[in-house]
DNA sequence: TCTCCATGTAAACATATGTATAGACCATAG
DNA sequence: CTATGGTCTATACATATGTTTACATGGAGA
């Protein structure tokens, strides 16, 4: 990524802070009037070249179609709140949206993604708490002894994830359940994603 | 808040989903061709309404100058991250920020909340690990037995706070740590604020 | 039934906003 | 020095977008 001069820079500043504070993109006369220009033609230069660089991307022609990148500055680092775990399914039907929350330190990738609230307390040994909120990573498989949300069945559930040759295991991270044992023939599991982080409210 | 009619909502959602896509809002025609309709006058009419009821908020005659009311898509319920608690202080300086992060679940002030990331294990008990980020609302004194991040002396921590008339104590969730106890004359504790809220990124 | 209101069509219209052409100024690298 | 690129003025233009007037439809409730 190229470096910027202090001007572009400042440029690309003011409409960070006008996006912030007003939610919508600034419109190029705007910024001309923010930088006491007497042309738009500066500016629609430094979109230009912010845009080249890759500091912002845009819809050519459309009304303040500006959009800054590395996303924390972007709308979809949201990801829906679908529901509770083990609250039974279907939990990622579109009518189960109950919110849309942001995530903390911009994650690489949020695409897909999506907060479950957890309930129970089977993983009070992982840190996971009853009430907590778990950002899921949709995945089909994930690693040994990661954390995922996996499907049983009808039910949704929180637990560390084995595989072994001839059974997937899923243990809880609290002595008093023991892990789920599942064998070929048994009711079906299947992974529906990691668990990429927690949220917690106190009180 | 008057409650919205099916169609209002449905006006609603593909305003925020828009948003969340694009990171500006939706034209009037693009809205328009969304639903299908032949007439730029009904979104018209329903946007007028959901600024009337304070679903939206719009700066009349500028293209794309919505902003769904709520706060959730507005970029100000970003608070910085300030550093590391037990990391020594000026933990508030402004040169100590590290980034912006959003904070999940909307909550009704961050105005002045910050996070900040746990060092050690002292509060594993209240299931708050090393390298946790805790949102801190800052305010002088807590509610007996909250969890708060505390100044004593040169050094903030994250305690669970109890004072009483002779002293304050400051228990980890920890048994291998004992409360630290202070009394008049000793060493000087100030409570910075609350930790309201943890987050926790997994691997 | 009649009225009201949410919803929508149709067609202009006004203006907000992006784009283009032509050229100037200036610092700096070659 | 000379060329290049970053920055900017001036002006005009094209179009994206919001606004308005007039009227239609259909369901819910008086």
């Amino acid at each position: 990524m190229k470096k910027l001069t202090a001007r572009q820079q400042q440029f690309l500043d003011f409409i960070r802070e006008y996006i912030d504070k007003h939610s919508f993109p600034p419109s190029i006369r705007e910024i001309q009037g923010h930088f006491d220009l007497r042309s738009t033609k500066g500016v629609k230069d430094h979109i230009d070249r912010l845009v080249a660089c890759g500091y912002l991307k845009r819809v050519d022609g459309a009304a303040r179609a500006l959009e800054v990148v590395g996303s924390r500055y972007k709308g979809d680092d949201r990801v829906p709140l679908v529901g509770t775990v083990a609250a039974g399914l279907p939990i990622l039907a579109d009518e189960n949206i109950e919110d849309y929350l942001p995530v903390p330190s911009g994650p690489p990738r949020t695409r897909g993604m999506f907060y479950l609230r957890v309930s129970g307390d089977s993983m009070v040994g992982a840190a996971i708490l009853e009430g907590d909120l778990v950002l899921v990573r949709p995945q089909p498989f994930v690693e040994q002894g990661e954390i995922a949300v996996v499907r049983i069945g009808d039910e949704a559930t929180v637990k560390r994830f084995f595989k072994f040759s001839d059974r997937i295991e899923l243990h809880s991270e609290n002595p008093k359940y023991d892990p789920i044992v599942c064998r070929r023939g048994d009711e079906e599991i299947r992974v529906i994603g990691r668990v990429a982080a927690v949220f917690r409210e106190l009180e």
